[in-house]
DNA sequence: CATACTAAGTGTTGAAAATACACTTTTATT
DNA sequence: AATAAAAGTGTATTTTCAACACTTAGTATG
């Protein structure tokens, strides 16, 4: 028995990026040029590649995301796996990885990994890395190269899942926010819609969120409190 | 950049088992003779081996978990991948590496499941290959090959949260059990106790778990109510 | 400087869920 | 007949969750 031949690795990185428009995700557009002699047509994809052979998976998706959207230091998680043996082969996608690598043919299994920023005060100026990038409404996405509509589903249910139960929305959201913005956050991520009363009452138990002596400015109503994370109290959230 | 020569990819299932007498892990002994004539000595590990060419990850934790165990048709779920590129280039387990690997010096990344199974009524024979095999009790289980222990860690994080929100206690009981069973499973996998009548309150509300027309036989105290899962149900759980 | 607009901010009440707690029943054994 | 052993059962209290409407502070406009 020969198990594995020649098997590859690749992580993908779904990149959340949250402002007051949304919840965003970014995506890479694949160069027109790669089609101009061939079949098919561009699509989005997710940002990933393969993993360098002395790389950890964590570092992997480090560097990927850092190469393709010149992002760093982002709180990243991996999520799941993805094995099946076809899911590089379908015909809509051959095309691009005839032309992006040297051994289109093989299997690659990926490693998903979910990424989070603030677009408010991060904008990460993506490099304009293989055709360039873009950040697309998660309710707006349409079908992307691979697998990757079902990846980016396995990762909206583990920012969901993660949101619930580690409130990491301080990755999400500027360092300076309302309690507006934070509700608008865990609406728009969980899908759901929360009492503004009982909302602050639940954020007043979390003891990493404080507020600070400063007010919103140069907004046409009345003016509010801001808050921010206090980072050495997020473990106990 | 030439990103990944040869790289490995394998399953490691974590297969618990339970009965009255606690929560248990199957664990793969390393054969004696591995060592007869070398360093080291042999080492308990999990069952896994590399995955074939074209073969999906599920597809390969159901063939190595049945090829290793006889084990068939259980409840099997992906709970992390583990791709330290030195995971498994520690000196301790390279002697055995060496007696059952054409490549033992290649670096493999493996992805876990985690199965379970009730040792009342299905008590697998577990196929003796590869030197024995034992179920250990999770509290006793001492230092394993590779980073087995810290994929059995998050095997049983993975259990615990899946018990929570999924109730997917009856894959670990026989068909016909008592409450009291019932709830020792739950104290045994979430390490905490539960106040009886409280918990016979719970199960009521559990659809899934149904009464049957029958007692427990054979016991010198008052026999129990005996019940089963419906297996229509579960989805509602 | 008065008015209008906008989102911020604030408490109470009722319902539901979670917790704490102790005695009686049924069978097997001697 | 007495004993041992776990099964089985209800209520009162506390805590959490859900529903609900008005006042306030600032900006803009006439």
């Amino acid at each position: 028995m020969q198990p594995n031949e020649s098997l590859h690795l690749s992580v993908d990185c779904v990149l959340f990026g949250y402002d007051d428009d949304g919840l965003k995700v970014l995506l890479i557009n694949q160069k027109e040029d790669t089609y101009a002699h061939a079949q098919g047509r561009p699509m989005s994809q997710l940002p990933g590649d393969l993993i360098l052979i002395d790389e950890g998976l964590e570092a992997a998706a480090e560097r990927v995301l850092f190469e393709l959207t010149q992002v760093n230091g982002v709180y990243l998680k991996q999520f799941h796996a993805y094995g099946d043996p076809d899911r590089v082969k379908d015909h809509k996608d051959r095309t691009w990885l005839r032309s992006v690598r040297t051994l289109p043919d093989q299997r690659v299994i990926t490693v998903g990994y979910f990424g989070l920023v603030s677009l408010h005060d991060h904008s990460p100026q993506p490099a304009s890395f293989a055709g360039g990038v873009s950040w697309v409404d998660v309710n707006e996405v349409g079908p992307l190269a691979f697998d990757h509509n079902s990846i980016l589903n396995g990762a909206m249910e583990a920012l969901q899942t993660q949101l619930e139960t580690h409130h990491i929305s301080f990755e999400l959201l500027p360092k300076k926010f309302t309690l507006s913005q934070l509700q608008d956050l865990y609406e728009t991520v969980l899908d759901k819609k929360f009492d503004k009363r009982n909302f602050r009452k639940n954020v007043k138990k979390m003891s990493h969120v404080v507020p600070l002596d400063e007010k919103q400015q140069g907004v046409m109503h009345k003016p509010a409190q801001l808050f921010s994370f206090n980072p050495d109290q997020i473990e106990n959230a």
